[in-house]
DNA sequence: ATTAGCACTCCCGACGTGTGAGTGCTAACC
DNA sequence: GGTTAGCACTCACACGTCGGGAGTGCTAAT
């Protein structure tokens, strides 16, 4: 923090760290001289490890084991020592051919980048579906489904489509709901859903001055609606390559993070703030939570989003002993890939 | 098989699975005479532990440890000789609240199915989300996305809505669009997905000629749709209990499980044919199971459905050394209760 | 500043042993 | 003949001991 690190001691605590992500042992300083070539003797290396353990770069299991990263050296190795690792040409074809055969809902585009990203990273990946509260409205539409509910159908911009079920006092004809539901289109086309409430709910009631009771209860819904319906929208998987990695061999170890990802309420709190700052990809690793049940995790994430507006996130789960320079090509170039595939979704000008 | 079972040997065999099923410990015959009033000695008791052991029922861990249940033996228990266990008060109320709260939409209750059945059962817990095979269709919509894509949108008489994007050729407007998903809905509404490649399809052809290879591509893309949307509604909960049963406790035991359920299409085909087949509540024992994967499991699950129409299936997954008389109890209940608000939302007469 | 040498620490697996739970068998009992 | 008491036998398991090995920190020499 104070000084600039010597150039042989962030080699020292690059081969550290390095060496640990790959092996999972605490590395001695036999090893390092050995294998990583820095043509100096152990002892040499002893001594900088034992500098970069005063400064708290790393730390001991116990007294005669290797040495391992602290989270403040996995943040320096991020920050600073990682060597880039862009993604294979072959993973780059693998993942195309997966977007190419899932263009029919964005569902199955979110499905497949939490399976892909899964599969390709060996962690737990997570994606946060896109939010329809900034969304605009592209189509509205009642169905009746018994004699005392309609369905309300939502289409937004980015082909998300929302659906809930609304009670209703009186009988309506199907007459009457296709007419409330041109006159909804009619005003609500272009506008988001949070709009809805002020200024356009007087002006359409004042249209359809039959149903006031019933357009108060529809927006209501809806407002409520699309306030709780994104925990709905996380998908997790690659749990189990979670468990395969030898820090959660022990289910007590693995118990605190399986509970956040079975959680989408945690899960989507955690990631929502990456998913709208548009920062990029994102590192938060150990400590660097606020979550408790997280200290044994990294997480690398990435929001996306049609044209630069962010509407949800994608991102790796793994122990803090992470393959980082992994992780984040993958996780930027999927964000990437993704927004890049709404976008073009997303450029129907409202003609017409 | 044979033979009838005594009284007593039933008797011993009830207590031993009883017992085991709550401790997970072996149970030896000093155990069954103390906690089990059967009025005779530990010796009586191993006698007939013993026959039960050479008829199949029981098995010895090793030789100096008490007996446990077979899967023959947990098949026994549950067909003859399981005491029923009905919901409590306080259990019925809670999934009637639950279920008050979700009836917004049904993936809600869905969701809200799997997540209660997880917490009550204290095992795995799996819904399969209602198909869109057989039913019925209430309203078609088409929803211009950009320039080249439109978004299709099918709700179903239950209440579901499925949507695809479709790629098109030519750039269609606002009204052509309008007037296409108006005709469909006139000649669609009421008839199944299935009907639609048929005698449908060259009646509306005949209506809008100009769009026949519009509407091919449709149908085409709804038909696939259909058939591959149904790996999309696997909702699975509860997890981490499964992994805090004791036999589960170490990884490699759980290995097997948690690959099952993390693949949708597995818990698909395991479960479909019970979602199909209205035999009611259905228990599966360990080795009775056709995946390997299965083979320390069991599963116990009941169809669902409006009106006895069955489109779904909720379930149970746990250790063979489950609580068969809660479980059974527990699914057949969300089972009922599920279908009996689907048939709620399902009873409008297509009228006018 | 770097390195060789060395004593020291601590984890880990192997081995032996005792204990306790539970069995199977045999012989007595009703 | 079914039931029971008694007893020898068998394992799994927990516990303590004991080297071996890996790795360190310190000191003194280069």
């Amino acid at each position: 923090m104070a000084d600039a690190m010597g150039q042989r001691k962030q080699a020292v605590l690059r081969a550290v760290t390095d060496d640990y992500i790959s092996t999972a042992e605490p590395v001695g300083s036999r090893t390092i001289a050995r294998k990583y070539g820095l043509g100096v003797s152990p002892a040499t290396i002893r001594n900088e490890m034992a500098d970069l353990e005063e400064e708290g770069y790393l730390e001991q299991p116990h007294a005669s084991a290797g040495r391992i990263p602290s989270d403040k050296g996995y943040r320096f190795y991020v920050d600073s020592l990682m060597l880039e690792k862009p993604i294979s040409k072959s993973e780059e074809v693998r993942i195309r051919k997966e977007y190419q055969r899932r263009r029919d809902s964005i569902i199955s585009l979110i499905r497949a980048t939490a399976r892909v990203l899964g599969e390709m990273s060996q962690y737990a990946s997570v994606v946060i579906g896109p939010t329809v509260k900034g969304a605009e409205i592209r189509h509205i539409q009642l169905v009746p489904l018994s004699s005392d509910t309609v369905l309300v159908v939502v289409v937004t911009n980015s082909g998300l489509v929302e659906h809930r079920v609304l009670t209703i006092e009186h009988a309506m004809s199907l007459s009457d709901l296709d007419r409330i539901s041109w006159v909804l289109n009619n005003k609500l086309r272009g506008s988001t859903l949070s709009d809805m409430r002020g200024r356009l709910l007087k002006e359409i009631q004042a249209e359809v001055s039959a149903y006031t009771s019933f357009l108060e209860n529809m927006f209501e819904l809806l407002i409520g609606a699309m306030r709780t319906s994104d925990t709905e929208k996380v998908h997790v998987e690659g749990v189990m390559q979670l468990l395969a990695q030898p820090e959660f061999r022990e289910i007590e170890k693995a118990r605190p993070v399986l509970e956040f990802l079975e959680s989408d309420e945690l899960v989507l709190r955690e990631l929502s703030a990456s998913a709208r700052a548009s920062r990029g990809t994102e590192v938060t690793i150990g400590s660097e939570h606020a979550l408790e049940e997280l200290r044994n995790c990294s997480i690398v994430s990435a929001p996306y989003g049609p044209g630069g507006q962010m509407v949800g996130a994608v991102a790796v789960i793994g122990p803090t002993r992470m393959d980082y320079a992994m992780a984040t090509a993958l996780v930027g170039y999927m964000a990437e890939q993704l927004s890049e595939l709404l976008t073009r979704l997303d450029w129907y000008k409202s003609a017409e």
